[in-house]
Order: C-alpha cells, then structure tokens, then sequence
RNA sequence: GGCGGGUUGGCGGAGAGGUUACGCAGCGGAUUGCAAAUCCGUGAAGACCGGUUCGAUUCCGGUACCCGCCUCCA
C-alpha cells in the first residue's frame, strides 16, 4: 500500500497517513459563506482537497472514502446583501450555491459526498451548545451563548498562540457580557427582520464556528481523519472548531490531521478589491481562460506555499494544456497513472512534482492521458476551450464555421505554393503566410502538404478576413 | 507587539546531505524555397553571514527583504 505523508498543522510535521478506519477514512473541507461568487483564493483549498480525495480513493479504494464540505447558508453578511438588494435570503443562497456548483464543476472538482447546510442542522447545534453549557465550557450571557475559552487549557494549541498572548495584542471585540475577551459567539439573538430560530435562549441564531463543529460530528462522527481549509481559517475559525469538539465530545479528538493551505496572491498582491485585483473565478471563465486552465495554475505550486496568480502562468499553463490535448487527441488512456505521480501526490500532495511527471511522458500519450486526468487535467469533454467558436464571431459571412474557413484557405494556399515553386517567386505566398501567422495561425509546410492549425492565440475575426481577401 | 509562510538558474517551480528535477524562454544544429511547427543538443541557480560535516542549495543559528494571520476573507 501507497504511504501517504501529511504535513499536519496539528503537530508541525510532516508525518505518514494513518485512517482512523480504512474502511471509511472521513475529511472535512470548510465551504463557502454563499452570498457572491467564489473568488480565485476559494478555489485553492477545494483544489487541494479534489486532489487529496482522488489519491485517497485510489488508496483506499473508490467506495471508502467520506468527504464532507458545508455551505454557511446563515450569516450576516448574507443579511446584509440581502438588505441591500431587497432579496429574499433563501433566494440568494440557492443561486448562490448553484453558481459554486457552476464554477468548481469547470475547475474539474468531483462534488463532495456531502454538503451540508447550516440552517439544516440548527437542531445539532443548539444539541451542542446545550451540552456545552452543561459541561461548564459555555455560558449564556444577555441572549448570547458564549464559549468560555478559559475551561479549556488547550486554547491556542492548533494556531500555536496562548490566550494571554492574544489578549496583549488586543484586537479582540469587546463586548461587556463576555468573562474573557477572547470567548466567542455560540448563538446570538435575531431580531425581527433577522433569520432566527428557537432556542433554550430565545429566537436567535449560531455562532459561524458552531456550525462546522455541528455538521461535521453529524456527518462524519465525534473523531475524524482529516480536516482543512485557507490557513487564514487556522485561527479563530479552526481553533475554536477544536474547542467547542474536544469539549462537546471529551477524548474524541476530533480532526486527527489539520490540514492548511497557504494564500493566494495576484501578481504578487494580496487580492482585495481595494488594491483592484480581485476577481471571481467566474470572472475569469468569462474571460475565456479555461478551468482547467486556471487548475494547472493552481496545481503548479505547492499547497503550503503562498501562490501567486499571473497572467504569465496563465499562458504557459494554456500553451501546455494545449500541446498536450492535441498529443493526446482520440488517444484511449492506460489503465493506470504513472507510479511516479501517485509518488508524488503521496508526498504531501507534491502537485507540481506531478506535473513534472507528466511533462516527461509526452512520448507516451495514453500514458499521459491517464496520468494527467487522474489529478484532473485533460478530462474527457473539457476541450471546448480549444474549440473554434466562429458563429459566435460573425454569422454574416459565406462561412458556417471556423473549420471551413480553414479548410478553404488551405486549398487556396496550396495553389499560390505551386505557383510560386514554378516561378520561384515566394513573395505572394510569404505575403499570406505572414498575415496567417500574424493572426495567430500556425503555417506547417512540408512536402507532404499545406497544415493550419489553430493555436491559442488564434484571432478568428483577422484569419477571416484574410480569408476573405485572398480567396477573393 | 504575538503567531506563521516565503527567498532556488532570464521566468515559473520541485525533490534530495554528495550523482540531470521538470516546464517556459534563450542558444546551437537538423528539417524546410523560407519558418512561428517538429526533432536533436545545450549554457544557466540556490538572498546574506556564521556553524555542524570529508562535503550543504539541502541540517542548525543569526541577518535582510517580501507576504499573511491575530478584524466571523480560503
């Protein structure tokens, strides 16, 4: 069996993979708060998770694997857009949650086998509040209830910050009912207009960080294998997961393995609409980079390390995703990936070691093929990127599509070589070879015969109208 | 102030205490009427200072610079 290293933030180190239960080796990803689209940065963690699950089937076999990841379908900032557009809240979650469908299906991510939303385990959670009141580790206070962080001396363990610690630095929210500034929110009171329900301490609603502690003891059980997410989540987020876990279910041990990836940066900034480089991932689909475009990019550097979103690799990955589709085109994949990228994935999901891999098999498509779509890339149906799109450009002209187009001109330039082998005069066909090229065509000539080929920098609307002159 | 990440050849980006990462770009050659395609070949690195070692880019310590978290942003 394949050993699978884990750098685990639980324990600071590297260290082999042990299932809880073969049989059912349970994960843990923490999903969107759906009130917009899912910028760039939220697609990293499902990424790295999409891979890890596909190597864990593939170890434990397809059936043995549970993977969990929830929306936040409850929230005040859903409160606040719905506010501010009038909506219906439910009616922005759900379209919400389609478009995060949308988006993640074209990066190639496999849906989870569970997605879990908050408002539909309100019940587990005030369950759990409830025996975290009884337990002494959470208080009610003017219709909150807090966790009291001071009953578990553990606190700060996973971020590896001590409470005192934290306190000095003193960026916490004060609020006068809390015995410790760091205590946080397990309910708080609704207001009329706010989404709410009953509970022992009134009409009100969960604490963000409940909810995952709820769901994923519900779904996955007291103690589980892995557990993830941005390591900007690590703290508070994560921690008080821990917390409110560890002392709802004493000596469980929750997350087994934590599990975190470091950000993503846009052409070396921090993205945040302030400095104008934020954008969706949809934003980028509409810009016609393709998803698994955007996946290579995103599969190029490590998880643990801060990845930098650039045009430029944006480019490469789109060139090579392309060479390789046309290698691989009506090739049938091998039975299996190469060992050496299962190696690779083994290694604490080292992707761009994979992807080293795959660079060497070019001399074996089905190799490739196999290899490449098991961490995602080359699937079966992706392709339409590479497709010409010619109806969408121009539906005045004589042509149907982009292929016809093509397939004139190739005819056309045929003539004007022989024409130019009998007189030994190249210019006209240099002419016409350099427009093509220069709209992005590529020209092979051979003794065999005339070859364009559309590459990725193909500008349809300018091959056309060179079209249009020459076989005028 | 506290906690954490990064610094590798022109660019991107890994592993490993001593032997080629890999890709892109470049350069040389083959091929071609020509070539932007293809094929073959090829130079190029490890922020800085010190330590451990026969030997460090890889381990340890320090310095510098960049970045993130500590504000329910992955």
């Amino acid at each position: 069996m394949v050993e699978i290293r884990l750098t685990n933030t639980r324990t600071r180190t590297k260290q082999a993979f042990q299932p809880l239960d073969p049989q059912n080796v349970r994960l843990y990803l923490c999903g969107p708060t759906v009130y917009d689209r899912a910028h760039l940065g939220n697609a990293r963690p499902v990424l790295v998770f999409d891979v890890l699950v596909r190597l864990l089937r593939h170890v434990y076999g397809a059936d043995h694997v549970t993977y969990v990841r929830n929306f936040t379908d409850v929230d005040d900032k859903i409160n606040a857009r719905a506010a501010a557009t009038g909506r219906d809240i439910r009616e922005i979650t759900e379209e919400t949650v389609a478009w995060y469908h949308d988006d993640m299906d074209a990066l190639g991510a496999d849906r989870p086998d569970h997605e879990p939303r908050a408002t539909e385990y309100i019940v587990q959670m005030i369950a759990m509040i409830e025996t975290l009141i009884t337990r002494g580790h959470a208080y009610e206070a003017e219709g909150h209830v807090l966790f009291d962080v001071r009953s578990f001396p553990e606190y700060g363990r996973l971020s590896g910050r001590s409470v005192d610690d934290m306190i000095a630095g003193a960026r916490v929210e004060v609020a006068p009912f809390k015995r410790d500034p760091m205590d946080f929110v397990l309910w708080k009171p609704s207001e009329a207009d706010q989404p709410g329900w009953d509970s022992p301490w009134g009409r009100g609603r969960p604490g963000w960080h409940i909810e995952c502690s709820a769901m994923s003891a519900a779904l996955l059980g007291p103690s589980f294998d892995i557990h993830g997410g941005g390591i900007d989540l690590q703290f508070p987020h994560h921690e008080n997961e821990v917390a409110q876990s560890c002392c709802a279910h004493p000596g469980a041990g929750f997350a087994n393995v934590w599990l975190h990836n470091e950000m993503l940066q846009v052409e070396g900034k921090k993205m945040s609409k302030s400095l104008g480089n934020f954008f969706t991932v949809r934003d980028l689909l509409d810009r016609r980079i393709a998803g698994e475009v955007i996946r290579y990019v995103l599969l190029s550097t490590h998880y643990r390390k801060p990845m930098d979103w650039t045009q430029g690799k944006a480019d490469e990955a789109r060139d090579i995703l392309w060479q390789w589709r046309l290698l691989t085109k009506d090739v049938e994949p091998a039975a299996a990936p190469h060992p050496e990228v299962i190696e690779a994935l083994a290694n604490d999901l080292n992707t761009p070691g994979a992807i080293a891999v795959l660079h060497r098999l070019k001399d074996d498509p089905a190799l490739l093929l196999a290899s490449a779509r098991f961490i995602g890339l080359l699937q079966a149906g992706g392709d339409d990127w590479m497709r010409a799109d010619y109806q969408a450009l121009d539906s005045q002209s004589a042509f149907k599509d982009f292929d016809q187009i093509l397939a004139a001109l190739q005819d056309r330039l045929a003539d004007i070589r022989a024409q130019a082998m009998a007189s030994k005069d190249f210019s006209r066909l240099d002419r016409a070879k350099a427009d093509l090229t220069g709209a992005g065509l590529e020209v092979r000539m051979s003794k065999a015969g005339i070859e364009l080929l559309v590459r990725p920098t193909t500008v349809q609307r300018d091959v056309a109208r060179i079209a249009e002159d020459l076989l005028a």
